[in-house]
This record gives structure tokens, C-alpha cells and sequence, in this order.
DNA sequence: TCTGGGGTCCTAGGACCC
DNA sequence: TCTGGGGTCCTAGGACCC
């Protein structure tokens, strides 16, 4: 009997893929790929590959700790043209099924949804499609919800097939900690701790308005229904309309000079401001994000009256600049413009705050 | 170990208005 | 003198994802 699915697609260790595709000698090395692919830079892995995971290095990790772990790793800098360019083709084989739905999720992951009597079959043409017209290997979770294929594609990995629903969530993942949960992350893992609640079975079990005092009126609840594996049923491919547009840099020595952090702003202003006028719509809001050294972070934000004007957004964020505290060491800064959002709109794609 | 960069959304609390 | 109640808007901060 035919029937409507979730088929969630991801990428294995996509970026590392994509940089040994066109280097085929580092086919079996450790490759690394992170910053400006320099390990005594401040920077962080953005992807190893399935051989210098083994030594211990994840994305995320300081680059200097992974370089100290893999001695003999490839370490390359970050090329986020080659991995649009490899991504889009995949998107592009993905919709060339006949009959899908595809919500992209970023570089190296999409929702598939259609309707079939064989969802494992499905998967496996996909994953021979992919690999015949890129190259690239890829995991499927199966689902009935968004959430459990999500969770279901890491059972899948590397280059498998894994269905989770609504019969097999429990057992499945029942006896796992919270964080394994797609949006839990470390913070709401160890306040949901402080409730009683460890295990998604404990999670699945609590009453949605238990979890109000701690966790507010819309999240509570929904973390009740993540740990039942519930939510939307529906892949959604209306286009992705950005809110804004965001440039930070961390500077390799900390700034101090007044002048150098203007300097610094006006450069970052003028990165953002091309993204906007790319997109073509007016500025409604600056945020000016300063992370004083050693790791201070704050946020100075303020909505202005919607603006095409170039001279003005930059005006916006100069005033901002003003509230920097003077005689602190600068480690970073970062310009975010929010635009104005055209009517109907999809809503952003990160799953704990859309109702997924 | 020493912590990137680009995003999204939620919550708390203060300001302000009636 | 001792102090309403509700609504909305804004800013700051937090959390999560890839």
C-alpha cells in the first residue's frame, strides 16, 4: 500500500568528500578542513573525514588541537564555492525524482518527501542516483515525522538506509540521553536533567505543561513532543526567504585601537551591505556583536526605519559602534542587517523553533 | 582543548501607552 | 500616599543547527 513519507538525506562528511573528489592522493588520509586552513590560526574544524575522526577530531574543535591530535593530517582551508557548486548538484538529482518534495537544509542535508509502498527501495535509488551523478555517498533516515527521519538518517551512517516511526521510536531511542535529540542541545539536556527527565522514554512521558515553568509556553511543549518522535508530517519546498545577513571576523590579535575597530566595522558593513543589496529588500534592524577578550560576548542591537540606503544602514551601525567599551581588548566583532520580510514568508527552516 | 561563521527563533524584562 | 492592569514594542541574551 502506497504511503506518504519522510525521507531525510545527508551527505557523509560532505565537505571532506567534496575536497577529496577533486584531490583524489587524499583518498584514505586524515583530511582536516577548517579556517584558512592554517592549525596555529584561531579557527575550528568545519569537517574531517571518517579517517582523522578516528584520532578523536570533530567539527567545532579547535584546529590547533586537532592538528596536535592527527599529526600527519591534510589540513585545507575552507572553499565555500566548491561546496555550494557540489551541493546544488545534489539538490538538483534529489528534485529529478519523479514525484519528491525537497526542503533543503543546508549544504549537505535535505527532507524528501513522497508517497510509495517501498520507502527503503526509494532511499536506495536515491543513494545511486547521487553517487552516479556526483559522486558523493549519502545516508537516509526514513520517517513518518520530520523528526524521526532526521533522527533516523544517524542510524544510517555511513551510506545506509534507517526507518524510525512511530512503532520503532521507543525502542529505538528510548533509552538514549535527551541530547540525542535533535534540538537538545547541552543546556536544555541538563535542565531537563534537573526536572528528573535523562532519557527520551522520560521525555516522551512528561506532561507538555510540566515543562511550561521551566521552559516557557511554547517550548516546553515542544520538547514534550520531540521526545515522542511527533510534528509535522510535511516536506515544505516553498523557497527560503533569509531575515538578514550577518558578517563577524576573530580577529588573530586582539584589537584595542578605536580607529582599527572603525576600520574593522566599515569592512564587515560593506560585506553585509552587498548580501542585502543582493537580495534587493530594505534594512529594518543592526545588531553589532563584540566578543571582548578573552570571551565576553555582547550584543548591541536597534531597529531603524526601513532603508535602502547604504549611507544610512552604515550611519546605523556606526552609532552602534559607539557603545563598544572603550579600553577593552576587541576579539571579534560582527554586523547583522535584518530586512524586511516579504508577506507569507516561510518560516526559518531550524526545526526547535518553527514546530516541527 | 580553547573555543569559527552564518543562520533562526524564543524568552525576559524594561519602556511606553492607554 | 502608595501605587491598577493590559498591551505592544524594543533590546539583550540564550539556545540550537549546519
Amino acid at each position: 500500500m502506497s504511503e506518504q513519507w519522510v525521507l531525510h538525506v545527508d551527505l557523509d562528511q560532505f565537505i571532506a568528500a567534496v575536497e577529496v573528489l577533486r584531490r583524489p592522493e587524499l583518498a584514505g588520509r586524515p583530511v582536516i578542513v577548517g579556517g584558512r586552513g592554517d592549525p596555529t590560526e584561531r579557527a575550528v574544524v568545519s569537517t574531517a573525514s571518517y579517517e582523522a575522526r578516528a584520532y578523536g577530531v570533530g567539527s567545532g574543535m579547535p584546529l590547533r588541537i586537532a592538528a596536535r591530535k592527527v599529526p600527519d593530517a591534510v589540513i585545507l582551508p575552507v572553499d565555500h564555492e566548491a561546496y555550494l557548486e557540489a551541493s546544488d548538484k545534489v539538490m538538483a538529482v534529489l528534485r529529478a525524482q519523479p514525484g519528491t518534495t525537497v526542503q533543503v537544509l543546508g549544504w549537505d542535508e535535505a527532507f524528501v518527501g513522497l508517497e510509495t509502498a517501498d520507502p527503503e527501495a526509494f532511499a536506495r535509488r536515491l543513494q545511486e542516483a547521487v553517487l552516479t551523478e556526483t559522486q558523493l555517498h549519502c545516508s537516509v533516515g526514513i520517517g513518518d515525522t520530520l523528526v524521526r527521519a532526521k533522527v533516523a538518517t544517524t542510524f544510517g551512517k555511513p551510506a545506509g538506509v534507517f526507518r524510525l516511526t512511530q512503532g520503532n521510536w521507543l525502542e529505538v531511542m528510548g533509552e538514549r540521553p535527551t541530547i540525542d535529540l535533535w534540538g537538545v542541545g547541552k543546556a536544555v539536556s541538563r535542565r531537563l536533567a534537573t526536572l528528573g527527565i535523562t532519557t527520551v522514554a522520560e521525555l516522551a512521558a512528561a506532561n507538555p505543561d510540566d515543562l511550561i515553568p521551566e521552559f516557557g509556553p511554547k517550548m516546553g511543549p515542544w520538547y514534550a513532543q520531540l521526545g515522542r518522535g511527533d510534528g509535522s508530517r510535511t516536506v515544505d519546498d516553498t523557497p527560503w526567504v533569509a531575515r538578514g545577513h550577518s558578517r563577524e571576523t576573530t580577529f588573530q590579535r586582539d584589537l584595542t585601537d578605536g580607529a582599527q575597530i572603525e576600520d574593522a566595522v566599515r569592512e564587515l558593513a560593506a560585506h553585509v551591505l552587498e548580501d542585502v543589496a543582493a537580495e534587493g529588500r530594505p534594512v529594518v534592524g543592526l545588531t553589532l556583536k563584540v566578543r571582548y577578550a578573552p570571551f565576553t560576548t555582547r550584543t548591541y542591537a536597534r531597529k531603524i526605519p526601513e532603508t535602502s540606503d547604504p549611507a544610512v544602514v552604515l550611519a546605523g551601525v556606526l552609532g552602534l559602534v559607539s557603545k563598544i567599551e572603550p579600553g577593552n581588548a576587541v576579539r571579534l566583532l560582527g554586523i547583522r542587517a535584518e530586512m524586511a520580510m516579504p508577506e507569507d514568508s516561510r518560516k526559518g527552516h531550524t526545526p526547535t523553533r518553527s514546530g516541527w
